[in-house]
DNA sequence: TTAATTCTGTAGCCTATGCTACTATTTTTC
DNA sequence: GAAAAATAGTAGCATAGGCTACAGAATTAA
């Protein structure tokens, strides 16, 4: 797949034409990097001086916490980024170690260049900073959802909520949660046992039926009706 | 006290000169509202068009839950605002209500102006939209952080934690919470009872003393010795 | 000052969930 | 295709923490 077509799929940069990317590229001393799977990409308390998008592959995030272990914190597919909102801190720390889950294609893009690139203000330059702030603002408002998950009292509402969400998202009855069982519970913050027994739970009680990441909505009324009183 | 000293409370004009400050009030089509205690300010399904900063006083921000209950999201002090951050969602909902907590002066600035306005590329145009970045970007800091004490497991953790958080913050063994009982359980996601209950442990160890929402810490060796092993 | 209301601490009960195995199944590796 | 390593379900026990209810302080209102 040629390169335009690979970084449309990030946000920032999915409605502009072929030319605007260009000048964008030279504008942002834009780079493309390769890395091997298991690469460390960047360090936790290394500074963001650079956006990194994912062209190609998959990058996995994690965090050491004090007693040595490592805790994953999220992953990077193809069109996402990280090092944007770090870059306008105090300190620009990461926060976070970047490794590669696969083999990878990356693109660095000076962050700098977003406010202070072509003093002309060229009309990509606009768009570029409206993306900007959308892509932050939309940051926000994920992390104030996720927030929900945590938030949520009682392990039936939580599973509940989060199907109930895939549904609406994915719109369909038959659904893919996207994570195994111990990612989900991570997700849920709560026991994979814990969870896995109010799963059967639900799957006896005729809510639903799974298999792996695989979900089917069996009674969505039950399903609803959950949901909604909280 | 003056306009421009109340503007500069805000974090995206803290360092506008003077002129520069009045230029922005224009090119944004500043106005200014007083609104008594009590006022609706914003209505939690209207569109953001404008950004909202207090200038003097303390707005209170709540949700409707589904069965009718208004739980309390947070407050506005001096300085602080809304509507930034949803401007740039494709819906702009704000997704909660602003109310007037005292008597309050508020100053509206349209926030589209914040990307479009002054075609010349004028200075303080590239130092507010940097300054904005920032805000988000701290905004997201905030959110992480603030996921911190929810995701925190056991209740003596979360206290610890919280107390921990704020000895730095304040830089002495005598604290101030900056909430009562009730917050402070809503905040770290438990009963009060429950929290209360630890707390008495943690005083009858000798931990810390506390007051209303003062605490004295007692032994800082125990307190960080919990914090620590996270 | 008294009354009303809002905070905080206390007690006791009970359930939801964490945790530790262990087993069965599926996927990966070589 | 056998062995190894993930992944998922099950069971049982221990307990942290939720919830209700009440009492005493402290603050606010009248």
């Amino acid at each position: 797949m040629n390169f335009l077509k690979l970084i449309r799929k990030n946000c920032l940069f999915d409605d502009f034409s072929d030319k605007e990317i260009n000048t964008l590229f030279d504008c942002m001393k834009g780079r493309i990097v390769m890395k091997s799977k298991g690469m460390l990409i960047a360090k936790e308390d290394s500074k963001a001086e650079e956006i990194c998008i994912v062209l190609e592959g998959t990058l996995l995030k994690f965090i050491t916490k004090l007693n040595g272990e490592k805790e994953p914190v999220g992953m990077l597919s193809q069109g996402e980024m990280f090092g944007m909102e770090q870059f306008y801190l105090e300190d620009k720390r990461i926060g976070f170690n970047v490794v590669a889950a696969s083999e990878v294609s990356l693109l660095y893009l000076q962050t700098n260049s977003i406010v202070t690139m072509c003093e002309k203000a060229c009309p990509c330059h606009q768009k570029l900073i409206h993306k900007a702030l959308q892509y932050l603002s939309r940051r926000i408002e994920d992390l104030q959802n996720n927030n929900n998950y945590i938030t949520i009292k009682g392990m039936r509402l939580k599973i509940a909520q989060l199907i109930y969400d895939k549904y609406l998202e994915q719109n369909s009855l038959q659904l893919s949660l996207g994570m195994d069982r111990n990612e989900m519970a991570a997700f849920l913050n709560v026991s994979r046992p814990s969870m896995s027994r109010e799963m059967m739970r639900m799957r006896d009680e005729g809510i639903m039926e799974f298999w792996k990441d695989k979900i089917t909505i069996k009674n969505i009324q039950k399903l609803t009706a959950i949901v909604k009183r909280r």
